[in-house]
DNA sequence: CAAAAATTCACTACTAGTAGGTATTTTATT
DNA sequence: AATAAAATACCTACTAGTAGTGAATTTTTG
């Protein structure tokens, strides 16, 4: 089997040497050529036969993402991913317009890696959990804080929860009781029931829960 | 090598069928039961040895995300997997806090399923690209249509504005008046306008429409 | 089977919201 | 200054929702 050929891209001599040895341990990667910044990407992949590029966000001379977005014009073939620090929602997201093929913290550890260079040299994406959840706003698990802004979960019952989707979907009580052969008290009923298990005092009350906990889209 | 166990929890038999055979021609893989719904998955846990739970997000009785709250609480160790069509960022970024370890669209590939899985028995998460471009808020080159369900927009005033949002802060009209130093009646007025307005007859239409045109968050 | 949970129903009482109409004052625009 | 738009305010009337209590029945669970 074909050893995918890998040229590292970073600025820092160190992280670039202790990638190339770990990623020439795995039997189904090679590094070829490590490079310091973005320009040398490009005149690197002039005479190499490159594979997937794995590069560094942060670079002098031209960055990951500007260097994604030249690698893409001329070498559309060639996997460009960026292994970095930087956690902002905003470089993400300009990396993904730029095309990468994954983006990674450099926390990771060798089998993730390793996963996502086969993922992504298997023509697949690859994002690090970090990089989801930042995009999602979502506090990281691993990384901070603890409690989160969803409330404690308190079980609701299979008919509370029916009754529920069609307080939201804007039904009187006398509505709910006809389309589900009930008696319109006991609508009311369920929907004190409800209210009182989720701390609230109106309708709103039960959609803002609703929506915070994906029992309606 | 021992196999992961995995559950399927879908409510078109036809999918889980598929998914089934699909996943039985994994050979670290075996389905060793399919459900149809949130519950059946809480209960089908309590009595088998699951390492997995590949859920559907719609389900009639119990939700994908519900099913991962409550599954998270008695069963912290069984990995949980969402496969769906939705898209939706709100949705995903729910289930990312529910902690969902992975979430896929069901237009995926045996392979990327296969990658994806094995992601997730390893303890990794897995999101696939649609996810991601979703959350970045970026077109998907794939899927891109165009056009979203967001309706025409009808102007509103700043007053009508404040006083819709103070509604959805579940504040009463009087409460609303004391806070904002004018009339009651006046506040019922403004919330008369703006149920026409937006052709709406309830609190419940109001949030929706903010929902919707990001009037709130 | 027995206990616990869920679902069902009813009665009363109160209140906030919904619906319609009308009218004055203030602010913005031409 | 004149007109239009917005904000203010009150009236009546009706209704749906909210709140408390109590209880019977069915389903689920141990």
């Amino acid at each position: 089997m074909k050893k995918t050929r890998i040229l590292l891209a970073d600025d820092h001599p160190i992280v670039a040497e202790s990638l190339a040895i770990l990623i020439n341990m795995m039997d189904d990667f090679e590094v070829i050529g490590t490079v310091n910044n973005g320009w040398e990407v490009l005149s690197f992949v002039e005479t190499n036969e490159v594979d997937l590029v794995l590069s560094d966000l942060h670079m002098p001379v031209m960055n990951g993402i500007e260097t994604t977005i030249r690698l893409r014009e001329k070498f559309p073939h060639i996997k460009i991913m960026l292994l970095t620090m930087s956690e902002e929602a905003a470089i993400i997201k300009e990396a993904l317009v730029a095309g990468i093929d994954g983006y990674m913290m450099k926390n990771i550890e060798k089998k993730e890696l390793q996963n996502a260079l086969r993922q992504v040299a298997n023509g697949q994406k690859y994002y690090s959990q970090a990089v989801v959840m930042r995009l999602a706003e979502v506090p990281n698990p691993a990384t901070a804080s603890g409690k989160d802004e969803i409330g404690e979960h308190i079980p609701l019952t299979p008919r509370e929860i029916e009754i529920m989707q069609l307080i939201i979907q804007e039904l009187t009580s006398a509505e709910i009781a006809e389309r589900i052969f009930i008696s319109p008290t006991t609508v009311d009923t369920h929907r004190r029931n409800l209210m009182k298990k989720l701390g609230v005092s109106s309708a709103l009350g039960l959609m803002k829960y609703a929506l915070r906990h994906g029992l309606v889209k």
